[in-house]
DNA sequence: ATAACATTGTGAATTTTTTAACAAAATGCT
DNA sequence: AGCATTTTGTTAAAAAATTCACAATGTTAT
């Protein structure tokens, strides 16, 4: 799979491929072995034909009346979405939502790893949390580059956000995860993603408000 | 506006709505009084005739060369996604992520109220935290009823996560939101909404390595 | 007063995403 | 072997979401 194919796969589907992934490694870990586009189509909420589909466009075929074969598709998944050396990632601001972070990707996808955390509270600095080093923010831009850190992800308190976005700019981050309720401008040629669940709340408040 | 017309409002106009006020809230706090399409826009990076496009859907029309009153807006927006009556939530499980969501809103949004957490944890259990009561899980459906909640949000460990919505879902909850890596089904009359930040930083990786 | 400009509101066009429909082929049943 | 069933892969259709394009009209500058 060359990257010119890869530029047409929808955002949407790579969302869901990450998605697929994760329900395929759970299925795996019971023994399973292959699995129906039905199947996948259950634990995801979306429909079978949406699944194929997805599956199609990244150019992996089942088996028929079989099924995908797990391992080969979770495999191909990673070709596409993983890169080929592991990730670096910083979490900035240690704090309740830092440290669920942290804790929740340590020891766990081998491609995306935590390699430090940064705050400016004293009691935290030299800490180690879910086995990640949090060091001083003014360190950021000297670890960022001697542990080649791609990108970073912001959970200060939301005044402090831009200060942080700047610094994290400055030191030639490619991603930001932002997950502060405070948005946020980068350049063009570093990839933003925010999420505040506010939204996700109101939503569901939405359609339950609707029936 | 009317529940015939808001059935029509598309899902991802939902969404922006959401973001669009409490960027309108931001704006409106540093004194400002309208607001342009192309500066909302700018703070939430799409384009100004989307947000042109979700004000119109909405039925709200904005003064020529002044942009958009911000009040009469966030209240628009107040009527469409916010229920009469505040809507009581309840987190269950207060662990690193159970606390970063309950301080996050506490004393925040009116209409929605985080009203009870749940744990199993002896230590936790009559605790109060971000000011919210903490009760033993099994008295879960108990509490849901006197407090009126309509909305629970998991964030147990991912072994939890089905008894945990068994257990909502038997107390009559109208929506749930799952933070676990553990998708859950319910049935029809519960509105459910999942998020893993899995795929969110998948996806900045994946945008990461396409540049 | 006039020209130049900025901004909204929206019909039409375009693009993206999802769904429907069904042929092809493997499996199992009789 | 023949038939019914299941499931994939894909083309075509539909639906949803976004963007284009521009008329309408208020504002500012000269
Ligand atoms: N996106 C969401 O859904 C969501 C949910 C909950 C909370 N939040 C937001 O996440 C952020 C963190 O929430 P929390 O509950 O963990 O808060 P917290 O107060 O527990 O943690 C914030 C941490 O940042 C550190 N910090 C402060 N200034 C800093 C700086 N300049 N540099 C580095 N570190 C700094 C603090 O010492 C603290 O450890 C807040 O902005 C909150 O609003 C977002
Ligand atoms: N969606 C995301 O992006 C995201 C991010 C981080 C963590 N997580 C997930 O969120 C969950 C919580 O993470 P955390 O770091 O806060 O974990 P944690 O261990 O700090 O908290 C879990 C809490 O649940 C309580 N608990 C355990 N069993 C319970 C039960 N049966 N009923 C009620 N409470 C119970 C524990 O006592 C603890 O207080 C985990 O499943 C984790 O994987 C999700």
């Amino acid at each position: 799979m060359d990257k010119r194919k890869m530029r047409h796969i929808p955002h949407k589907t790579i969302e869901r491929l990450s998605q697929y992934r994760r329900a395929l490694l759970i299925c795996q870990a019971t023994g399973k072995t292959h699995i129906f586009s039905h199947e996948i189509a259950k634990i995801q909420h979306i429909t079978a034909v949406q699944v194929r589909r997805d599956i199609m466009l990244i150019g992996y075929t089942g088996t028929l009346r079989k099924g995908y074969n797990i391992t080969e598709l979770v495999n191909l998944i990673g070709i596409i979405l993983d890169t080929d050396e592991v990730l670096n990632i910083a979490v900035i601001g240690i704090g309740n939502l830092g440290r669920a972070i942290t804790k929740y990707f340590s020891g766990k996808r081998t491609k995306l790893k935590i390699s430090a955390s940064f705050d400016t509270n004293p009691d935290k600095i030299g800490k180690k949390y879910a086995g990640v080093d949090c060091f001083h923010i003014n360190q950021l831009e000297k670890i960022i580059k001697e542990k080649n850190i791609s990108i970073g992800i912001i959970t200060v308190p939301s005044s402090e956000t831009i200060e942080i976005k700047n610094k994290l700019v400055n030191s030639g981050i490619k991603g930001i995860l932002n997950y502060t309720p405070k948005p946020v401008d980068v350049p063009d040629n570093v990839y933003l993603e925010e999420y505040d669940m506010t939204t996700s709340l109101e939503k569901v408040a939405f359609f339950v408000k609707m029936h």
